[in-house]
DNA sequence: AAGTGAAGCAACCGCGGCGTT
DNA sequence: CAACGCCGCGGTTGCTTCACT
């Protein structure tokens, strides 16, 4: 696959990569390093430009790459991340160790969104997962989106705690019009975190939780998500451990601690 | 078996952010 | 502080393979 092999005016060459070349770049990088990616090419003995090379490395030649079918696991991952984090192909391969953001991003333009869209989903506000909140119950959040008509928790609690993590800023923040505080409180709930069916203590904190979410029916309380929060919030989520805070369990049979949402089924 | 469209994958392009001068 | 250049990211394109008719 891939394109065919051309070369630039000046001498740069473009198009598919080859076997030799692939062996170069490992072999330069494996010695020296990265460094430079504008010199790396001339120095490794490579008639490319530094943004090729540097691609062909992170796609593909670089060490823990995973290739081939995503799983259905990764799958609910890359949509439960995109309906957080949006098209920022990037955060999303963050959270998913040996997948790179090129292969995510065509995966889901090529397969997942098409997916989707067939059975009914809005690709941007991903409506079904709310739904899904009454077909897996999860948690008993009232998200307080007035615009959410479809939400309707379902009083029991018993999915895992990054699924309930998951499944709430999915629901809570798909529209993107909440705000960093909001995420934050959601993030730093003590609940969250791999909770297990502890039903009982959930009911008790939640009603201290549904005092701060009852206020979220103020769409006052809401800071816009423009671009300055939502660099706040990937800063902010950035620098959390995802393994204490549930998004990223790696004690689930799952390394993404997906839960079934049933989007998938074709 | 041949034609055709869809799906999947690899790579390019353009833009914005950020560091340097 | 403006100009410049590089890097990284997201969108898009182009090619191959697959599935269906």
């Amino acid at each position: 696959m891939g394109r065919a092999t051309w070369f630039d005016a000046d001498g740069t060459k473009r198009g598919g990569w080859t076997d030799e070349e692939d062996q170069k770049l490992v072999a330069y990088i494996n010695e020296y390093g990265i460094g430079d990616w504008r010199f790396l090419p001339r120095k490794a003995g490579l008639q490319r430009c530094g943004k090729s090379c540097r691609l062909r490395w992170l796609n593909y030649l670089r060490p823990g790459v995973k290739k081939g079918k995503f799983t259905p696991e990764e799958e609910e991952a890359i949509i439960n991340f995109q309906s957080i984090l949006g098209n920022r192909w990037a955060a999303i391969a963050q959270q998913m160790p040996g997948r790179s953001d090129n292969d995510i991003k065509n995966h889901w333009n090529s397969c997942l969104k098409k997916r989707l869209e067939r059975n009914g989903i809005d690709q941007m506000t991903h409506q079904p997962i709310i739904n899904l909140a009454v077909k897996i119950p999860s948690f008993n959040i009232d998200c307080g989106n007035s615009s959410s008509s479809t939400v309707s928790p379902s009083p029991s609690f018993s999915s895992s705690g990054s699924a309930s993590l998951l499944n709430r800023l999915a629901t809570g923040i798909s529209s993107r019009e909440h705000g960093v505080d909001r995420i934050k409180n959601i993030l730093s709930d003590p609940r969250t975190p791999i909770i297990t069916s502890q039903e009982e203590e959930f009911e008790e904190s939640n009603k201290d939780h549904g005092k701060a979410l009852a206020g979220d029916d103020q769409e006052d309380d809401f800071l816009m998500w423009d671009e300055e929060n939502m660099r706040r919030f990937m800063d902010e989520i950035g620098q959390m451990d995802f393994e204490t805070n549930g998004v990223y369990n790696s004690s689930s049979s799952s390394p993404y601690s997906v839960y079934e949402t049933g989007l998938l089924d074709d």
